[in-house]
DNA sequence: ATGAAAGCGCTAACAT
DNA sequence: ATGTTAGCGCTTTCAT
C-alpha cells in the first residue's frame, strides 16, 4: 500500500538515489553492475516513478492535451484515437479535453491544461475561444491546430484542403444534370465552414454558376441544423444538396427520408466526411473524404517538433470524392446499391481508414 | 513566460506563502483583508497553481483515468463524453486511455495511470488484462467498472441488464413467426458477451426453443466479425439474426446488403446498442438500447464515493427494445420506413439520448 | 490569523 | 562512475 520511492530502491540496491535516478533515466554513464542492482531492486519493489515529482523537478510532464469540440462526433473520435495512439508511441499520455460544443467548457479545460503544465496541446480551435487560446500561447505551451486554423493566430496547423474533393463533388452533380445545387454550410466562424463554402462557390463559378441566397442554408455542424437546412433548401426547389459535415449529412438524410424523397432519384445528396456507416445508409452516401489518420499523425509529429523548439510549417492534406449511390448519375444504384459498394470495398483502402 | 509561483503572489500581496496557500484553498480561517490582498495579487500576476507541486505534497492529483477498449466505438465515445463531463463538474480532469482493442496497450496505459498517481480509475475492463487490473487494485487506486464487470474481481460496477431488452427482442422475433433465430455473440471472455448470450438462450428457452450450435456465430464486437457471423448464419438458414453490439450489427447489415437481402422481409435483424444513424440505415434498425448517459453518470458518482472511502454497491440498469423496421412484423415498414420513424421520434426521448 | 519551516519524490549540479 | 545535496512549488504542522 505504501508506494516505494526512489529512496527505497536506493536502500535496497545499496546505491545512492543519484545513481538510481541515473540508471532509471538512462542518462549519463553507469556501471553494468550498479545497473543490474538498481533494476533488480526496482523490480522486486514494484517501483514506479512518481510522475508529479519528476515533473516538478524536470519541468516536463510527459502528457499532452487534446482539446476537441465534441468527442461524440465520429470525426473527432477517430482523430482522438489517432492522436492518442501516436502520442503513446512517443511515451506521452493524453489528457482528453472535450469542450462539448461549449465555449465555457472550453475555457475551463484551457485552465486545466495550464495548471497541469502539459508539455504540449493539440487543439481543434473554436474561434469563440480566442482569449483562452491566447492564454495557452502566452504560457509558452507548444501547440498545434488540427482540422481547423484561426487566422491571425500564429500556430502551425494540419488541416485538409477541401478544394479537390469539393470540386469533384460539384462536378459530379453538374454532370448529373443539376444546376440548382444547394449547400448546408458550417459556421462561418470556423475555417472549415468558410473554406468548404468558398470552394463550393468557386467550383460553381468555374462552371458559370453564380450563388444566390436561395442556395445556401447556414448550419452549425450539428445534425439538427442539417435537417433544418435540408428542409429549407428543399422548399426552395434545389435538386441537389451538399452538406458540409457528417452530422449535417445525417440530418439532411433524415429530412429527405421524412419527406419520402428517394435520394439519388428525387434528390441528390453529397456529404462531407466519411463514416463507416455511410455505406449502409439508405442509400449509401457519396461523400468528400478527408485523411483523418494522416491529419492526426502529422499533427502529433508537428507537436513534437514544436516541443523540440522547431517552427514547423503548416500543412494541408487533400480531400477526395468517394462516389457512392446518393447521386442520380448512377441509375443502377437504387437497385443494387450495396453489391456495388461491397465490390468496391475489396479494392484499395483509401487513407487506410476503412475497417478491415 | 516565467510562470508566477506562490512565492510571487506572497511577495506581491505582502503575505507569507502559508497565508496565500490558505486563501487559495479556502482552508482554515483568513482575514478578509489578507484574502483581498492575495486574490488581487494572484489576479494581477495571472497566477495558476502548479498541479504537480500540489499533487506531490497533498497526494491527490485532481485527475481520473478513463480506460476504454476502443474510442472509435460510438458506444464508448458517448460514454467517454458523459464521464468526462461529469468528472469536470467535480473539478476532475480526465486522462483518456484508449486500449485500442490491444491488451499490450491496455497494460501500457495501466502503467501510465499508476505513474500519474490519478485519484481514481473508471475502466471498461477486458478480461485478458486481469494482471494489469490487479496492479491498479494493489496500488490502492479507487476504481469502478463501467459497462462490464469481471467475476472474481471485487470492484463495484455499473452495467446494464440485457435481460428485459433481449427478452423483448426475442419475443418480437417470435411473434413475427421466426423460430430459427441466430445470434452473433460477443466474446465469452467479456461479461457483456456472456450475459447477452445467456439472456438470449433464456428467452428462447422460455418459449420452448433450444439452442443448437447452428444458431450461434461467435463474434468479437468488431464489425468484421458481425459481417462474417451473419454470412455463416445465413448459410445455415436462419431467418432472423440478433447481433450483440452496434459494430457487429453494422457488419450484419453489410452482409445482408451485399447478398441483396431485404432486411425486414427476406431476413430480420435486431442489434444491440442504439446509434443515431440506425434510424437512417436501410432499413432503420430495431435495437436493444442501454442507458449510456446514466451508466456514465452513476459510474462517476460511484467513483467519487470510492475515492471518499465508501464501498458503494454495484448497480444494473435495464435495457429496452426500440422497435424500428428491421423485423418483418411491420409490413408497412419497407414502404414508408422513415415517415413512421420520424413520427415516432417526436414522442418521448428515451434515456434522453436521441439528438434533438 | 499568520509566519516559519519541513518535506512530498525526484533530477541535476557539484563533488570526488 | 558514484555519492551528496539543493531545490522544483506547494501544503501543512508548529509556533506565535
Amino acid at each position: 500500500m505504501h508506494k516505494p520511492t526512489i529512496k527505497d530502491v536506493a536502500a535496497r540496491s545499496g546505491m545512492s538515489v543519484g545513481t538510481v535516478s541515473r540508471v532509471l533515466n538512462g542518462s549519463q554513464a553507469t556501471s553494468e553492475a550498479s545497473r543490474q542492482a538498481v533494476l533488480e531492486a526496482a523490480g522486486e519493489l514494484g517501483y514506479l516513478p512518481n510522475a508529479h515529482a519528476r515533473s516538478l523537478r524536470s519541468d516536463h510532464s510527459g502528457t499532452i492535451a487534446l482539446l476537441v469540440p465534441d468527442i461524440r462526433n465520429p470525426f473527432f473520435a477517430e482523430l482522438a484515437r489517432v492522436v492518442e495512439t501516436a502520442a503513446l508511441d512517443y511515451g506521452l499520455a493524453t489528457l482528453l479535453c472535450n469542450a462539448d460544443e461549449d465555449a465555457a467548457q472550453f475555457d475551463r479545460y484551457v485552465e486545466v491544461i495550464r495548471r497541469q503544465r502539459v508539455d504540449g496541446v493539440a487543439m481543434i480551435p473554436i474561434s469563440e475561444a480566442h482569449r483562452a487560446i491566447d492564454r495557452v500561447i502566452d504560457d509558452g505551451i507548444p501547440m498545434v491546430f488540427l482540422d481547423r486554423h484561426v487566422p491571425g493566430i500564429e500556430v502551425p496547423s494540419v488541416v485538409s484542403d477541401p478544394e479537390p474533393g469539393v470540386a469533384q463533388a460539384v462536378g459530379r452533380l453538374l454532370s448529373a444534370g443539376h444546376s440548382r445545387i444547394g449547400i448546408i454550410t458550417g459556421p462561418m466562424s470556423s475555417s472549415t465552414g468558410r473554406e468548404r463554402f468558398q470552394t463550393y462557390c468557386a467550383a460553381m463559378a468555374a462552371h458559370g454558376l453564380g450563388i444566390d441566397d436561395q442556395l445556401v442554408a447556414n448550419g452549425d455542424f450539428q445534425e439538427e441544423s442539417g435537417a433544418q437546412g435540408a428542409a429549407l433548401l428543399l422548399d426552395r426547389g434545389v435538386t441537389a444538396i451538399f452538406a458540409s459535415d457528417s452530422l449535417m449529412s445525417m440530418g439532411a438524410l433524415r429530412t429527405c427520408h421524412a419527406r419520402g424523397l428517394r435520394i439519388g432519384a428525387d434528390i441528390d445528396l453529397i456529404g462531407f466526411d466519411d463514416l463507416p456507416v455511410f455505406t449502409l445508409t439508405d442509400p449509401p452516401l457519396t461523400v468528400v473524404d478527408q485523411p483523418i489518420a494522416e491529419i492526426g499523425r502529422r499533427g502529433v509529429d508537428m507537436l513534437l517538433a514544436r516541443m523540440g523548439g522547431e517552427q514547423p510549417d503548416s500543412v494541408r492534406l487533400p480531400t477526395r470524392l468517394i462516389d457512392r449511390s446518393s447521386t442520380r448519375g448512377m441509375p443502377d444504384a437504387r437497385r443494387q446499391p450495396h453489391q456495388a459498394e461491397a465490390t468496391r470495398r475489396t479494392g484499395s483502402q483509401p487513407h487506410g481508414k476503412e475497417r478491415p
